[in-house]
DNA sequence: TCTGGGGTCCTAGGACCC
DNA sequence: TCTGGGGTCCTAGGACCC
């Protein structure tokens, strides 16, 4: 058995908790550059406010229904994620930490002989303890135990919990469940099966097997056996190691010099270098990507990538940044105005992967020099020490017009109370 | 005229997730 | 004027090997 905890709304939510005279107000919280709403709470959801439509488009509605606006403070929401799963923990033997604001939990041998009551207990701790409200969906299956939780969000007669685990209840459920809500069906895969008549859960758990598969791939069916109650998908409760590092950012405007590219670039290799070192990860490949503004129809389209290998796997900065660069040279084409760019590190290794190399000694001192420049930049802020290649006036950085402060991460932040 | 079979590795593209 | 970022998995097709 399953029990899946999703916290609502939860960027919104934690906002919420640090300005509680939002509570029953409409919020949204937006993406980098303040470019889309990627959360709402009930009151902006009910305004009409859809997930990840372009703040400039919701504008006038946001001023007129004085909805109250942030950009992402991710820092903060890291934090306010934490501290929930750290109260799960104390509430299952297993809890496998899927996203930042959803746990699977495993109830294999739980001695309750009322599974919904232990889920409100859990709920009401969570709320009272960290402020976040939460959902929790209990099923057979991983896939059930979500469509569980969209019962128990969709319902507010349940109380934000609800038990799929009788076959009788999944069927009833899941035949008043729209096939796109199901987990695993997309924007794609959810036209394609309304267009062949399957518009409910129940519907394509009731499919043949065989065209799920073919249209669909293993994936497919394996999500249809999950919904039949085949459980498919175990718990994970150890994260598997990471495949890919990235850091790829919009700039605030368009660009079109290299110089300016070269800066965005280099700071963004040197954002992901430090991601990888905090996970002692060693890179053997990167790739560098530019673009231009999709959007646009009256600017000229360009876009490119280009990807290179490193002899030796590295996490320093510099060196990385050396390839970068040399990776952007190939790819800059003059004339277009340029809205994105980013950086990825693939074939990443554990320092007990790198293979020993007969001219390449391993350079301590760069090692040594990466822990104190991270150290220092913990200390006294990003980018207190850098390299010369990531620039001063990074004109190009993206605006977050609607920041709170980082209460919970940041002593300079923290929240102030007067009587 | 007739031109194998089985395997691996890599990459690009397409789908999905939060 | 203004449209996010960071991931995963699967498949098909081409290159290459024996």
């Amino acid at each position: 058995m399953f029990s899946l905890v999703d916290c609502n709304n939860f960027y919104a939510s934690c906002q919420r908790v640090f300005e509680p005279k939002l509570e029953g107000k409409p919020v949204v919280v937006l993406s980098n550059c303040d470019g889309c709403v990627i959360a709402r709470s009930n009151e902006a959801k009910a305004l009409g406010i859809k997930m990840g439509e372009p703040f400039f488009k919701v504008k006038q509605l946001v001023k007129a229904h004085q909805v109250a606006v942030f950009s992402s403070n991710y820092a903060l929401y890291g934090d306010m994620s934490s501290r929930v799963m750290d109260i799960l923990k104390e509430y299952a033997p297993k809890v496998a930490v899927y996203s930042v604001d959803e746990a699977f939990l495993s109830l294999a041998g739980m001695n309750y002989h009322n599974l919904t009551t232990w889920a409100v207990e859990l709920k009401e701790t969570v709320r009272r303890c960290v402020g976040i409200p939460v959902s929790i969906g209990i099923a057979p299956t991983k896939t059930l135990a979500k469509a569980a939780n969209y019962v128990a969000k969709k319902n507010p007669v349940f109380g934000g919990v609800f038990d799929m685990s009788e076959e009788r209840l999944q069927q009833q459920m899941l035949a008043l469940m729209p096939v796109e809500e199901v987990w695993g069906v997309g924007r794609q895969y959810a036209r394609w099966l309304q267009q062949h008549g399957i518009t409910t859960a129940l519907q394509l758990r009731d499919m043949e097997i065989r065209a799920v598969r073919q249209k669909m791939t293993v994936v497919g069916e394996r999500m249809v056996r999950e919904l039949r109650g085949e459980s498919c998908l175990p718990l994970e409760e150890v994260p598997a190691e990471h495949k890919t590092i990235a850091c790829t950012r919009s700039f605030n405007s368009l660009q079109t010099s290299f110089v300016q590219l070269r800066e965005a670039v280099s700071c963004y290799t040197a954002r992901a270098a430090e991601k990888m070192r905090t996970k002692q990860l060693y890179c053997a490949r990167m790739q560098v990507f530019i673009r231009t503004n999709g959007f646009s129809s009256s600017e000229k389209q360009y876009s490119n990538a280009c990807q290179i290998s490193i002899p030796f796997p590295s996490q320093n900065t510099g060196e990385l940044i050396a390839y970068a660069i040399k990776a952007l040279e190939k790819i800059y084409r003059p004339g277009y105005s340029y809205k994105k760019a980013g950086v990825i590190f693939t074939e990443l290794r554990t320092k007990a992967q790198l293979q020993p190399e007969l001219f390449h000694q391993p350079d301590i001192t760069s090692e040594t020099l990466m822990a104190t420049i991270d150290q220092l930049n913990q200390r006294y802020g990003r980018n207190m020490v850098r390299f010369a290649s990531m620039g001063y006036q990074q004109s190009w950085k993206m605006q977050q017009a609607y920041k709170s402060p980082s209460y919970t991460t940041n002593w300079k932040e923290l929240l102030v109370v007067s009587a």
